[in-house]
DNA sequence: ATTAATGTTCAGAA
DNA sequence: TTTCTGAACATTAA
């Protein structure tokens, strides 16, 4: 579930290796299938040797670790994958470890349960020229009202299902999408192209005001507990949704309506049927 | 004991 | 061009 306040959470997490110098890595096979890493294992290990750790950035749903000689570290969770600097939930699933010299911390961890996620190494152009602004549209941290409308304003899809368009914005996923239309009062399955340009302030607003508490709350570890902070903590944003995973309980905001859930794109949309209509209405 | 659901991304189809 | 569907994977709930 690593969505925008999750990845920046594990950035921050492993902020201390900069300045430090990679003493190795170490691509671990998996028992089952081999891991999700692009070059070849020896390969990588002896290419990353000796570099210095520059920057630790974060590109939508990525941590991406800056390397001297133009290279990143690229880690994706998508779904179970998390960055570790404390020992992983498990050695099961233990996929890489990058070991450094010159501060603290002497490893850095990517676990993934579900092995959906991958680690890779690559130079900062073709990194470059592959997400910014082609896979991924303007960071969800920093698009502007404007922009946000410029890019979803005339699509046809729900609204929820475009905020999860990584193209169009980047960062936002299913759970968060979820909790900033509540906020927004718009019903998730309300198309873009019926939203009015004060519509799209208040879901430029509610987006950053959802996405910084997020952060600060160190993101969410749902029922599964599988996410984690580097220091292998929980989250506690779980405990400030409002209508994800809520169906059927009461609206914090109304108190007279239930949470519904429906499925849009085949994913689960949480909503209040009384602050979330699909005429203006308010 | 099967089956569905989980959420992100991509390839390929409509 | 835009939007939709299924698959990738591992684990758990039904």
């Amino acid at each position: 579930m690593p969505e925008l306040p999750e990845v920046e959470t594990m950035r921050r997490g492993i902020l201390g290796i900069v300045g430090a110098k990679v003493r190795g890595a170490t691509p671990l096979p998996s028992p089952r299938k081999p891991i999700r890493i692009e070059s070849a294992a020896a390969e990588l290990a002896e290419t990353i040797k000796g570099k210095k750790v520059q920057a630790i950035d974060r590109l939508g749903k990525r941590v991406v670790v800056r390397l001297s000689g133009d290279l990143s570290l690229v880690f994706e969770p998508r779904m179970t994958g998390l960055v570790l600097v404390a020992d992983p939930p498990s050695q099961e699933h233990l996929r890489f470890r990058l070991d450094l010299t010159g501060c603290p911390i002497r490893s850095v961890y990517y676990w993934d349960r579900r092995g959906l996620g991958s680690v890779r190494l690559v130079s900062n152009e073709k990194l470059a020229a592959e997400l910014v602004g082609n896979k991924l549209g303007p960071d969800a941290l920093v698009i502007s009202p404007k922009e946000l409308q410029e890019r979803l304003g005339s699509s046809q899809r729900a609204i929820k299902v475009a905020l999860l368009d990584q193209k169009a914005v980047a960062g936002v996923g299913n759970l968060y999408a979820s909790e900033i239309l509540h906020l927004a009062g718009i019903h998730p399955g309300k198309a873009c192209r019926k939203l009015k340009t004060a519509e799209w302030q208040e879901v430029h607003r509610r987006l950053l005001e959802v996405l910084h508490l997020a952060i600060e709350h160190e993101g969410s570890t749902l029922s599964d507990g599988t996410y984690r902070n580097a220091l292998n903590k929980a989250g506690g944003y779980q405990n400030q949704h409002r209508v994800y995973d809520r169906e059927g309980e009461a609206c914090v905001l109304c108190t007279s309506q239930v949470i519904v859930r429906i499925v849009q794109a085949q994913r689960a949309t949480f909503y209040c049927p009384g602050c979330q209509t699909l005429r203006k209405k308010r």
